[in-house]
DNA sequence: GGCATGATGGCCT
DNA sequence: GGCCATCATGCCA
């Protein structure tokens, strides 16, 4: 995950194809394929980091590669990789993902709702893998919660587009995701 | 201490 | 396509 500590552009991208692992307290193991990400960083003001450290956004201040969860709409979980060197403040959003194992337990998880609907979108996808504040801050490199690969999907087949829900910073060109996908949470032009 | 504000999703029309 | 639940955070007073 060297490749985490460059900008999150980079770290964006190349976090599609990777695998997100999620082992349950009862041992259930749960995964799937990244195929959506947003970049964020302190210079973006669609970023949480924005305006500087602050207790929320601590994580994205330190090492890369560890989870920034955050509560959405007061409703939704989302999860984050950490990005660059300690101190830098960004974060790659992880928006959708394609289910690999355990896919009957994320069903459980969201509430009986089935196939692309399982994660096709940052709160589902938080959802169907059980995050939540538990796993703040948590190394990706480790269980429960692990990101692997990366960098497996051709630049050619990697969209980039327009992010989807913000409002300041809307124009820049910071979601990526993978072309022939049907997991992702939307296509085209968000 | 109070209040406006979302990196959303689900349900209703 | 539109509406709104729901609440932690952060900024302001």
């Amino acid at each position: 995950m060297t490749r985490l500590r460059g900008d999150a552009v980079s770290a964006a991208r190349w976090l599609l194809g990777a695998r997100l692992v999620r082992e349950l307290p009862d041992g259930t193991r749960l995964s799937g394929v990244i195929v959506e990400t947003e970049a964020y960083d302190q210079e973006d003001p669609a970023s949480h980091t924005y305006r500087g450290p602050t207790q929320r956004n601590a994580a994205m201040f330190g090492p890369a590669g560890h989870a920034y969860v955050y509560l959405s709409y007061g409703v939704h979980w989302c999860l984050n990789v950490t990005v660059g060197p300690v101190g830098f403040g960004a974060g790659v959003l992880l928006r959708a993902l394609e289910p690999l194992e355990g896919t009957d337990v994320m069903e459980r998880l969201r509430g009986g709702r089935k196939g692309r609907l399982l994660t096709n979108g940052p709160g589902k996808l938080g959802q169907a893998l059980a995050v939540t504040s538990e796993l703040y801050g948590h190394d990706l490199a480790l269980p429960p919660l692990q990101v692997a690969g990366g960098g497996s999907v051709p630049e050619e087949d990697v969209v980039t587009t327009t992010r989807i829900g913000v409002n300041r910073g809307a124009d820049a060109l910071r979601r990526f995701y993978v072309r022939d996908s049907l997991w992702v949470s939307r296509r085209v032009h968000g």
